[in-house]
DNA sequence: AATAAACTTGCAGCCACTGCAAGTTTAAGG
DNA sequence: CCTTAAACTTGCAGTGGCTGCAAGTTTATT
């Protein structure tokens, strides 16, 4: 999404390439978050991008790709960043601090992101695939901590629960944030939504506007 | 999904509803477990069960939903659960018992869901939509929790958080359960993921069977 | 037995998506 | 500069999911 410029040979050819990638998804969120997910037609969103709709589908595996975007290079990065942290510090700090990565990448593509999320508000039948570009890199930073911890993945509960709890959080943090038209952090939402968390998800603290019925009884 | 038998006024004809939506999801299972999603089309299904592909859709909205199911009763269930529960413990400990009540429905179900998962594993495609059956659910019991927390489910991150945690914890049990082939019991894979939640996730005591290689040595 | 309601089905059609076989553009080597 | 191979685009034809409509058939109602 976010234009990468890297040092990488850039001939004019892979150049246009991205030009034309871009171009589709701009068009793809615009029309979206105008019309409606499923009153935009792959011929609308090819034709405004200027290209056949043949070629839209060289470029994406499916309508719903061209709005949700990929996100393979952060997941990679959030990868690398695990392995570093993984040695010196807790799990679930660990993952919250390679976290962090992705957190900065959606902070910097702000714009697209707003829009996704318009789009997967009235679409909700987006959400799900959403999650399921996450679901590759679930399962293998589950692997990652498994492997880490020396436990058989399956055996042991732990690293699938550690990654899906926290990746649940993620989720919460991102669609508050989306909610808050970006007037709050991305970060501190997940810092908070981490440290819940890690504190077990104790009964919040709730400044008494008016007591509720029915005692809540501590256990213990 | 499971037969129930209500004492509602059953006439023939909603006996044969039954008998043909049984039908139909009974021989999408096994025509998909067999072959594999895509390689079903809704007329195998159809022809299977006795129907015309045209009255498949009267009953499902999507070649999907006929392999996933919709399990809105135990929704219900759990929701009429969880408003008695709520004023007498904490909102966790609230959540963990009624969610027993979808353990209980699964694990008479068992057949059925095992047939599910080996489907969802050949094709991952399905396991995003499985979640978004539950993502409705998921927004009435946090607003269920915020109403009863006395707080707006926007505006504080707690109701969101613990009910994407303990969902997400669920999903986990539920995997472990499907890939234990039923050899562990659901309820007590349920129980083990709460606990480790309510603890915060704290590293595992690993039984040091074997030191592994590539040493991490823990710095100071 | 007559009427209304519910259910099934075929048909025509939209749209997402794919493989194939052109045609066109760019890169690479001499 | 010219040639050749590779990459990219595109149209076409076809599959399959899914829908609205307009019969036709079955069941409930009085």
């Amino acid at each position: 999404m976010t234009p990468i410029e890297q040092d990488a040979p850039l001939g004019r050819r892979d150049l246009r390439k991205q030009q034309t990638r871009a171009a589709l998804t701009g068009a793809a969120l615009r029309l979206c978050a105008l019309r409606g997910f499923d009153q935009v037609t792959v011929d609308d969103i090819s034709t405004e991008a200027g290209v056949s709709s043949r070629t839209f589908f060289n470029y994406f595996a499916s309508k719903e790709d061209a709005v949700l975007g990929d996100h393979l290079v952060e997941v990679d990065a959030m990868r690398a960043r695990l392995a570093v942290l993984l040695p010196t510090m807790p799990v679930l700090e660990a993952v919250r601090r390679a976290v962090l990565l992705v957190v900065a990448a959606m902070e910097a593509d702000r714009d697209h992101w707003f829009l996704r999320m318009e789009i997967i508000q009235r679409s909700p039948q987006l959400l799900p695939r959403l999650v399921l570009s996450n679901a590759e890199a679930e399962r293998a930073t589950t692997e990652q901590i498994a492997a880490h911890l020396g436990v058989d993945p399956i055996a042991h509960g732990y690293p699938a629960l550690v990654v899906a709890a926290t990746s649940a959080s993620f989720r919460v943090a991102a669609t508050r944030w989306m909610a808050a038209a970006g007037r709050l952090s991305l970060g501190a939402l997940v810092d908070e939504a981490f440290s819940g968390l890690a504190a077990g998800l104790p009964d919040p603290d709730i400044p008494p506007p008016r007591p509720r019925a029915g005692a809540p009884v501590p256990p213990g």
